[in-house]
DNA sequence: ACCCATCTATACAGTGCCGTATAGATGGGA
DNA sequence: TCCCATCTATACGGCACTGTATAGATGGGT
């Protein structure tokens, strides 16, 4: 049997990429191929139209991305500060030097404000991270409100950074999320 | 001399609507001129192709949006925090309730990440936005270090009211907020 | 070496949109 | 009233992409 040069997960892949640079309009099978350096002949054999492949670049998504940031930040050990702490470094990336999941990330959260069906996904994904943080502040909050005001003041900053496109009167974007961690994590 | 029924406006306003909607992708000329009830034939009289409308579409965002938000801030009179609590009740819209001119924020901001042009845009618009924040901060906050995060902290927030998918563990989105609030001011 | 399932390239009709060209409609001014 | 600038409708060629149909290439199993 012939094998594939061009599997299924390529496909995916090259579609997320697409996803990341110019949101859900920019996944076209053509120019996929085309990146692909390979003809779109193959694509329907895997997938029934373009609307099954942005669900299975969904679906990849929110199998790996729950467990890609959760288990960066929980492997490392450390009590529940230590684990904020490198959670904050994990979002102050360097300026453009924005990560492919973040890109993706926001993507989607555009997405969702037009597509019902993503904004289910992204609402799940995001109950869990929440939890997550939830369960990290409670080790050294002992108010559920302070908890919760926290969760979401840290939740908020992560997308801000990336989209909040405002300058800090002198410091840099770095020092406030900084100063800002500081804040959080009082 | 023939009056005109779609004046360059109406397009420009249509457009906005359909960026919020659907974001610049879906600002396309004939479902515009559907939606308008006319053909498509006037439109190149005033504008030279798509490009123009959507430059044309940034210009009026960028004069409109900045008074827009701060006049209605401002005008109500009392100290900073009082503008403050104001600005913040102004966040906090009922769910589903996006005003237009949020959706309009949000699509922009998406896509500034793909358009450099956009991203000078936003960046000058948010840039006023945090110059005005700052100075209500700075009313009754002494360390200008917690100024900025105060301000960083309320622009995320802003954004992440409507960008953050994740529940509250009983609380509603609007009693966080009111929770937020109380923080910031504090 | 051959077979044949599997993957891939190419060609095609259909669709939606862009931008242009052109002709028709409208209504204020002489 | 007629004129004519301005706005509008329609038709057209072109482009990019979708999804289907079909023929060709590939390489493991026998």
């Amino acid at each position: 049997m012939a094998v594939a040069r061009t599997p299924r997960g390529k496909w995916i892949e090259e579609g997320l990429r697409a996803l990341a640079a110019g949101g859900p309009d920019a996944v076209r099978i053509e120019p996929l191929a085309q990146a692909l350096g390979v003809s779109k002949g193959g694509f329907y054999g895997y997938f029934a139209n373009r609307e099954a492949l942005l669900t299975a670049m969904l679906d990849t998504w929110e199998r790996e991305v729950t467990e890609a940031v959760i288990e960066h930040v929980d492997g490392g050990g450390g009590d529940g500060r230590a684990k904020l702490d490198r959670l904050f470094t994990l979002v102050a990336v360097a300026d453009d030097a924005v990560p492919r999941g973040t890109a993706i990330d926001l993507a989607l959260r555009d997405w969702a404000r037009r597509d019902e069906a993503v904004a289910r996904r992204l609402r799940r994904v995001d109950n869990r991270r929440m939890d997550y943080l939830r369960s990290l502040f409670a080790t050294f909050c002992d108010d559920p409100d302070d908890v919760e005001v926290r969760c979401m003041l840290t939740f908020s900053v992560r997308v801000g950074t990336h989209v909040v496109a405002a300058d800090h009167d002198g410091r840099s974007r770095e020092e406030v999320l900084a100063l800002i961690k500081k804040w959080l994590l009082r």
